[in-house]
DNA sequence: AATGAATGAGCCTTCATTCAT
DNA sequence: GATGAATGAAGGCTCATTCAT
């Protein structure tokens, strides 16, 4: 498990490495920057050189983790903007679930951390990175449930698919302390849970759009 | 915020009722046994002394806060046997998010610490606890796919909903932090949310069991 | 020079003397709580326990200083108030000589400290201690300069007078620091400098007064 | 308050500049090299590359600040060695007074500190500067005093003047800590002080002079 | 049964100094 | 000559635990 960071990298690079690595595994009070120097291979004192204090070296490793991630995993999961609404909600979907799976994503790891053990970052973190990707997600959930979605609708929907989402993200950070405690099919086949949930939720969202829309026959082919 | 607890109770059932509490406020490392013997109005060594040390205590905080929480909610939901698997497995929902919308319910409010930093008790917690509720739901849903279910869809369907039920857990907690963030209709109105998670989910087991089952017509509406 | 506190003292006064030692010898920043406890004879967690933290010990320290000298020397020298503002004059002089010069006062000593390095607890040392006390000084010069005294002259023979006195602080603490230096007669014999001090500005006071009557005869003994 | 010394400067001079401020306002101890290198806008290793350690840097700073005093203020006042004794004394007083006043001179700033804290350099600022200025005041006051003055008269009026010159240096010193303290009349006019102080000291040793000669007329007009 | 007092281990931070370019 | 990087030592604080009534 403690991997040392290779020494080629220079030390402020090893510090971020390991720091995002502990933090996300940790939590903000309780890794050390013991441990994590240490797996820097450096001293304690550059922690202060390099980042000035705990915090500082905690702030500029999720915005590393965050600044990985945004390379690989596009947010809208690489659908064209000209897709149907479901389409692009799918592609959502699957490309967050993708970030959550992916091992090597630090950043959902320390999002996940903050969520249960706030620390002075989170609000930055949810302003910034979450809110932008929440509303887009939010309006995407109001195309699919049709004109006569009501706020309350959409954010019930919204809260179905993330909670499905987060989900996720647990059970990849409880396999990763119990390894041998039991079997997940989610994190064995990310790819396949994530069609399941787009096609979980859009069932879910087409039954409450059913539920909206009682004019035109039963369901929805209607012909 | 920090109420003490009244000393009518014993000093024992004050520890035990500002532990859990601020357990679940907390997590296990953060809290700290000042600050709990504090709030129950008592010296630091009578933790020793009534429950040899801090884990103890955590240990019978979490059993204190599940007793409590177990004559309020029967994990059923209060649903007749007999009644169909839909209407069982809604009750199960229902029931669980009651517990968890429960301001004075603090027993998920640890296991959502327990399951961000795990502790030696997470693994007692799940096999105790989690486990048997896991099994009931998981051969519910089952019930409702119908007999060409395989174990994943079963397991899947049940990540969905314990997904959506602990999501509410997440927005709980955030909330306490941030209280003036932002609006959460899923706490306002916890009944609701509830309600939207059964008709949800059933939808989205309904689809799956249509996908299961080709024999009539092939899949949605196909022509 | 490093003389334990005897033990048959509670470990709080074994502190509180060590403290008010070390902090007269050395002021607050490099006093340091190891060395305070390895005097007190007692570890540094006690300090917390005891008194929360460093600078909260320093306070105590000073109070207990200031206490204990009270205890000794009252502030007007025990000269009766129906005396001549002369007679309570010098009264006052020798007080505050006997306190600055008294091997086991270390309130001056903090005061001295303090004004070469101030901390937080300057102001409140100022404001409660040293003010009152300049005050009546203040009104006694004044009395002795005579009716057509001047606020500054008052306030310039005030400095006078108290620069004569913390000047044996300053020779006394440097006596401390390097003991086998020189010949400080007025350590050696402080109730001859406080004599000194009195008549020497008796005079100067009596001069000044001279200047601002010119209008009766020459000098004091006019008759 | 934080003025960075100008770059056309040499980096050791920079250093020398920057050091004696710092020093004089903190001392020894609490100044350290990271805050002085920022104000002398050069890296911390400069100290060392340029000076050894920081205690050359400060040994040098000092005898900066000493030969900058110098060139401004001749410690005779510019007193005529062929004036009398009296004009003599009131010319030292004036000239330590001036530059004990002057803002940028940090000189006595330093020795303030040291006297307060003394670390290895005070023995060397007493024998090399302190004593050959004390020694020539001593004389005079000897003068002054006639010729029946013992040592310790001697001495003890030299403490008497030497002390109100320095509490000067503390108001000073407090002055700079407190601005909106309190109006000290000293410092607003250090010329207007200095004039009291001779006035002051010169009836002091007048008053001492007649005691010593009981030849005329006995003591304070004893009729 | 209960508690005030005491303690040792661990953590974060600061800072003068040194290394290597 | 000058500097960015690195380091070891030391200090103050927190906290669970234990001791002695």
């Amino acid at each position: 498990m403690p991997k040392p960071i290779p020494k080629p990298l220079k030390t402020r690079a090893r510090l971020l490495a390991a720091a995002s690595r502990i933090f996300a595994e940790k939590g903000f009070q309780e890794a050390t920057i013991a441990e994590i120097c240490e797996q820097a291979q450096t001293n304690i004192a550059s922690v202060n050189y390099h980042f000035r204090d705990k915090e500082s070296l905690y702030l500029e490793a999720w915005r590393h983790a965050f600044l990985k991630d945004l390379e690989i995993y596009p947010s809208d999961g690489g659908v064209d903007s000209s897709a149907s609404a479901e389409h692009r909600l799918a592609g959502r979907i699957r490309s967050l679930i993708a970030r959550i799976a992916d091992e090597d994503s630090h950043f959902f790891a320390i999002i996940n951390k903050e969520m249960a053990q706030p620390t002075s970052l989170l609000p930055e973190i949810l302003e910034k990175e979450i809110n932008p990707q929440r509303q887009a997600m939010l309006a995407l959930i109001g195309e699919c449930l049709g004109p006569n979605a009501d706020d309350r609708t959409i954010h019930f929907c919204h809260a179905s698919i993330i909670g499905q989402c987060f989900h996720l993200l647990k059970v990849k950070h409880m396999q990763s302390h119990y390894p041998a405690r039991r079997h997940n099919p989610e994190l064995q086949n990310p790819t396949a849970f994530a069609d399941h949930v787009v096609h979980f939720s859009l069932a879910g969202i087409q039954a409450l759009r059913d539920r909206l829309e009682p004019s035109l026959g039963d369901d929805t082919c209607a012909q």
